[in-house]
DNA sequence: AGAAAACTTGAAACCTGGTTCATGTTTCAA
DNA sequence: TTGAAACATGAACCAGGTTTCAAGTTTTCT
């Protein structure tokens, strides 16, 4: 049932680390809401994962506070306690969670390979956090509507890493030297769209290697017909 | 302000067409709601603009039946005349934006051209569609969560009608031979989310025909060195 | 012309769910 | 031990927006 809980695990801990990049929401003094007991850290990571699945099942207008500490076990009330309001951790979640990608697709670039090699194993490692994670892809995805600013920050954000893969393949003289960033859009775009039909709505119809495999040779080959 | 009515003007006309294939939601007898008159059909029209300016500038959750009607001119109350909810219209919307892009799309793909040409033009037209309607991005967009059926339905027709190109591409020996499902729901992210970043949140930064070409090359010869 | 059907109207009923708050319990440091 | 701060509780409040409805007005058809 929360799959979810085992990363949040990791990151709840600290969804309120001070942005990296203050990017227009002030974020708010949210010190007042900091828990400053073990219990209150508890509760807080029972919310944030209850709301995980909250969101994630019911998307962000049907699924309700009640609904959050009902699952969290924790009285209606309680949740005010941590978040000012509905949208305050709707955006805890989105940002925890755009870490959440970044760090899985960090972990399958630890090993060096070629730059054509890396983004496979890249799409490779995001079909199979968004199969395993299907509520994140759908809760970063619905961040369009409800926390603009934290979409684009993670599609920016994440478009800008891949741009630095192509770089960095370009300077290896493995990639063409006139990458720029609407390839690595395409690319993002590509990535996304695939994990959208066959990790998130695919039974496994294909597997990751599989469709991982079909993109990276398009990327390496094109479509065109052999000459 | 309504760039949207001019395209709803055609197509507003038939926005309960009967659906070609009914997917799951039973799509209800509207037969109902169908205006019998032409006042009828002009008031259905109203709302339907409406609907898309407001759908679009506020999103669905926030836009309300209300706004809706004052936009429209007419009374709260005549809503329900023509839909039986907000959910209603917002299918009745999303159906017909996809067939407006679908048409647009079509218009662009009219004189022949090489397989790779088709994709490019594809892809400006629809670059150019974006700019010109962001509503429609964004209520599209919006469709996975408030209408999830018309959703899929809008990409899985799409990503079909791509692979009947690359299909087709290949019969005629432009490209290659194997390419499946996965490469048209790849070419389909890609623009999808070029069009995002360039068409709906770039102040131009990049003009359509510069993206597509991008792409298209990409597509063409892949982004590994040349050998 | 006359009557039925189609359509319009906007006030008000109705719901839903986010948010507040006053009261109690637990934790922790001195 | 003890008091203050942190945290928990859930009933009640409340705003806002969807939907209904009964009473008109316009159109269509014979």
């Amino acid at each position: 049932m929360n799959q979810v809980s085992s990363f949040l695990l990791r990151i709840g801990l600290s969804p309120f680390s001070p942005d990296v990049m203050d990017t227009g929401t002030p974020a708010a003094a949210d010190t007042s809401k900091q828990p400053r007991t073990e219990r209150g850290r508890r509760t807080l990571r029972k919310l944030l994962d209850a709301a995980a699945v909250e969101f994630g099942e019911r998307g962000f207008h049907e699924a309700s506070i009640s609904g959050i500490t009902a699952r969290a076990g924790t009285a209606l009330g309680s949740f005010y306690t941590y978040f000012d309001s509905k949208e305050a951790i709707f955006q805890a979640l989105v940002r925890d969670m755009s870490e959440a990608v970044k760090v899985a697709a960090r972990e399958a670039l630890a090993e060096p390979a070629s730059a054509l090699e890396r983004e496979r194993a890249a799409l490779t490692a995001f079909l199979r956090f968004a199969a395993e994670h299907k509520e994140v892809y759908r809760i970063i995805d619905e961040a369009e509507f409800v926390d603009p600013e934290s979409y684009r920050q993670h599609y920016e954000t994440t478009g800008a890493r891949i741009l630095d893969r192509l770089r960095e393949g370009a300077r290896k003289g493995e990639l063409r030297a006139d990458l720029e960033e609407a390839h690595a859009w395409a690319i993002m775009g590509m990535n996304v769209f695939l994990g959208l039909r066959y990790a998130v709505w695919g039974e496994g119809d294909l597997p990751a290697e599989r469709v991982a495999a079909i993109a990276g040779d398009l990327l390496a080959k094109g479509i065109a017909a052999d000459r």
